[in-house]
RNA sequence: GCUCCCAUCGUCUAGCCCGGUCUAGGACAUCGCCUUUUCACGGCGGUAACAGGGGUUCGAAUCCCCUUGGGAGUACCA
C-alpha cells in the first residue's frame, strides 16, 4: 500500500521554518516512495485563521517547490481539503459519539472549568471532574440542548484504559491510563477541536502516515481514543524532534526570523533553506551535506530520524546558501540577483553587462546574495576609512602615502566616470617600476587607498566597477 | 506537580537496533599552514564530544537500571 501524508497547518501566522521542515519531509518522503502528500488546512480557530494567511502559507509551500499532490487549491480525489468546509462530517461524529454514550455536553461554568484545572496542576487531580460525565445528568443535559442553550461536547475517558503506539522516530511510546481527563471535542461555538476533527480528516483522506513535530506526542493519546471510538484504522505515527533557539527552548518569534518570507526576504535560496532545514533532525545516508529535494527523491527514507532536539542555527544555513549559490549557472545568479535585490538599488541601475562581471566578481565573497548590494553600497557611498590594526599597520608604511598621492593626481586627470582596467594596469605598473614597491605593500596599499579596507574583491575586477568620484574621496583621506 | 520525550565535539550529526573494525568519523564555526605579488575562494592540518554512577559482559558510545540535566504537554490553540 503506498503512503499517503500530509501537511495540516493552521492558517494562523505565516509558515514557520518547521512547518516548513515537517512539509518538506512529507514531501520528499511520499515522493521517494511513490506515494502522495495532501495540504490540508485546519482552519477551525475561527478567531485566529485567515485566508490571508492561508494564502500566504500557500505561496511559501510554493516559493519552496514543495508541492502537493491533494489539496484545496488543487483539489483532489478527498476534497474538500478545508476543515471548515467539513463541518456537517465532524458534526454527524459527534452526534455518533454522543449517541453511544462516549461523549457528553457539558454545563460546567467557566469558574468551575478554571478550577478544575487549576486542582489538576497543583493537586494532580483528574482534568476534569465535573458531574456532566455521569449518565444520569444526560437526561437533563439533553433537555437543556433541546431548549437552545449552547454548550460544549466532551469525549468521555475510561480512566482505566492505557495506550501505546509503534512510533516511526521514538519507538514504543506508552500513555498510561489517567493520563489525559474528558477533552472537548466540540466547542460552545459548534466548531470541533484538533483532537478530533484531525483524527476525522485523516481517516477520511486515508492518510496512513502521520509526520509532525513532537509538540504533538502527547496528543496521540487522546486521538487514539477517537480512533478507538470511531472504530478507525490508526495511522503510523512519527513524531520529529523539535527545533530550538539558542537557549535549547522551542524555536519561538522572540528568537528571531522564524517565518519562511523573512529568509525570502532575506534572499535566501528556497533550495538552500530545504537543505539545511532538512538536516535539522534527519542525516543523509552518505552523510551529504549539500543536496536538491530531487536529490532526495532517490535516498530518502524515515529510518533516519534523529530523536533528540535539533538547534537551529543561521550560520550554517549562510554557509549551506553559499554552497547553492556556486551551484547557480551564470544566467539562474543574475535572474536571482534580479529578483532579490532592491529594483531602486545600486545593481539594477546598470546595465546587465556590468551586473554580470559585478556578480562574478562578488560571488565567493558572499553567502546570500543580498550581500552583493550591501558590498556595493559600501564601495560606491561608504568613504570612510577603515580603522583597525590592520589599517594602522598599512598606514605605517612609507610606500602607502607615496601609492596615496600619486593615485590621487592620476584618479583626477581621468576623464570618464570610471576608471578602466588598462589604467589601472598602467598605475600599478608604475608603482612597480618607478616607485620600486611590490608584492604586500603595493596590493595592500592600493586596495586600502582605493576601497578604505584590507580586504576585498579582486582590485583589478573591482576598480573599473566603481566610480571615480568615490574611489577619489577615499584616496584623498589616506594621503592627508 | 503530573505525564511523555530526549542526552556523542560550541553547533548539526555518523556510529547505537544486530556490543569488539571507535586511540569515536564527517560538516558548520574557530585556529594554524599552503596557495594567491593583496584580499578572498580553495587545499591541508589542529583544538574540540560518548552527562554522571551502577550493573550485564572477556569486552559497552552501543544492552539494562538509577541519578542529573534539558525539552514538550497538561486549553472550548493547533
Amino acid at each position: 500500500m503506498s503512503i499517503r501524508v500530509r501537511f495540516a497547518p493552521s492558517p494562523t501566522g505565516y509558515l514557520h521554518i518547521g512547518g516548513a521542515r515537517t512539509a518538506f519531509y512529507c514531501h520528499v518522503l511520499a515522493k521517494a516512495t511513490g506515494g502522495k502528500y495532501i495540504l490540508r488546512i485546519e482552519d477551525t480557530d475561527l478567531e485566529r485563521s485567515t485566508k490571508e494567511y492561508e494564502q500566504a502559507m500557500i505561496d511559501d509551500l510554493k516559493w519552496l517547490g514543495i508541492t502537493h499532490d491533494e489539496g484545496p487549491d488543487v483539489g483532489g480525489e478527498y476534497a474538500p481539503y478545508r476543515q471548515s468546509e467539513r463541518l456537517d462530517l465532524y458534526q454527524s461524529f459527534v452526534d455518533q459519539l454522543l449517541e453511544k454514550g462516549q461523549a457528553f455536553y457539558d454545563f460546567c461554568s467557566e469558574a468551575e472549568l478554571e478550577q478544575m484545572s487549576k486542582d489538576h496542576i497543583e493537586k494532580g487531580t483528574p482534568a476534569y471532574t465535573g458531574k456532566w460525565r455521569e449518565q444520569e445528568h444526560w437526561d437533563e443535559a439533553k433537555k437543556r440542548v433541546a431548549a437552545g442553550e449552547k454548550t460544549s461536547v466532551r469525549f468521555k475517558v475510561d480512566p482505566t484504559k492505557s495506550y501505546s503506539i509503534e512510533d516511526g522516530v521514538r519507538g514504543h511510546v506508552e500513555f498510561p491510563a489517567g493520563m489525559v481527563g474528558d477533552f472537548v471535542i466540540m466547542r460552545s461555538n459548534g466548531l470541533p477541536t484538533y483532537n478530533f476533527c484531525n483524527v476525522i480528516d485523516d481517516n477520511a483522506h486515508k492518510i496512513n502516515h502521520v509526520l509532525r513535530a513532537e509538540e504533538h506526542l502527547n496528543n496521540t493519546v487522546r486521538q487514539l481514543m477517537v480512533y478507538e471510538a470511531l472504530g478507525f484504522e490508526v495511522p503510523k505515527f512519527s513524531h520529529l524532534s523539535i527545533m530550538i533557539g539558542s537557549d535549547r527552548q522551542k524555536l519561538s518569534k522572540r528568537h528571531g526570523a522564524t517565518s519562511v518570507n523573512l529568509y525570502r526576504e532575506m534572499g535566501f535560496l528556497p533550495e538552500a533553506l530545504n537543505n539545511y532545514l532538512c538536516l535539522l533532525g534527519w542525516s543523509h545516508p552518505e552523510e551529504k551535506s549539500i543536496f536538491t529535494k530531487e536529490d532526495l527523491y532517490q535516498v530518502f527514507d524515515d529510518t533516519r530520524f534523529n530523536k533528540s532536539p535539533a538547534m537551529y542555527d543561521i550560520e550554517k544555513l549562510k554557509w549551506t546558501n553559499s554552497q547553492h549559490l556556486r551551484e547557480l549557472s551564470e544566467d539562474e545568479l543574475l535572474a536571482h540577483a534580479k529578483e532579490v535585490l532592491p529594483s531602486d538599488g545600486l545593481f539594477h541601475s546598470h546595465n546587465e553587462e556590468w551586473q554580470r562581471a559585478c556578480l562574478s566578481l562578488l560571488l565567493d565573497k558572499i553567502q546570500v546574495i543580498t550581500e552583493v548590494e550591501e558590498l556595493l553600497v559600501h564601495y560606491f557611498n561608504n568613504t570612510e576609512i577603515q580603522d583597525n590594526d590592520a589599517s594602522k599597520e598599512i598606514m605605517s608604511w612609507e610606500t602607502t602615502p607615496q601609492i596615496a598621492t600619486y593615485l590621487k593626481e592620476q584618479i583626477s586627470n581621468v576623464s570618464d566616470e570610471n576608471v578602466s582596467a588598462e589604467q589601472f594596469n598602467e598605475w600599478m605598473d608604475y608603482c612597480k617600476k618607478e616607485l620600486k614597491i611590490k608584492g604586500k605593500p603595493l596590493f595592500m596599499g592600493f586596495r586600502f587607498c582605493l576601497t578604505g579596507q584590507d580586504h576585498g574583491p579582486d582590485l583589478k575586477q573591482l576598480i573599473p566597477l566603481l566610480p571615480k568620484k568615490s574611489l577619489l574621496e577615499r584616496v584623498s583621506k589616506v594621503s592627508q
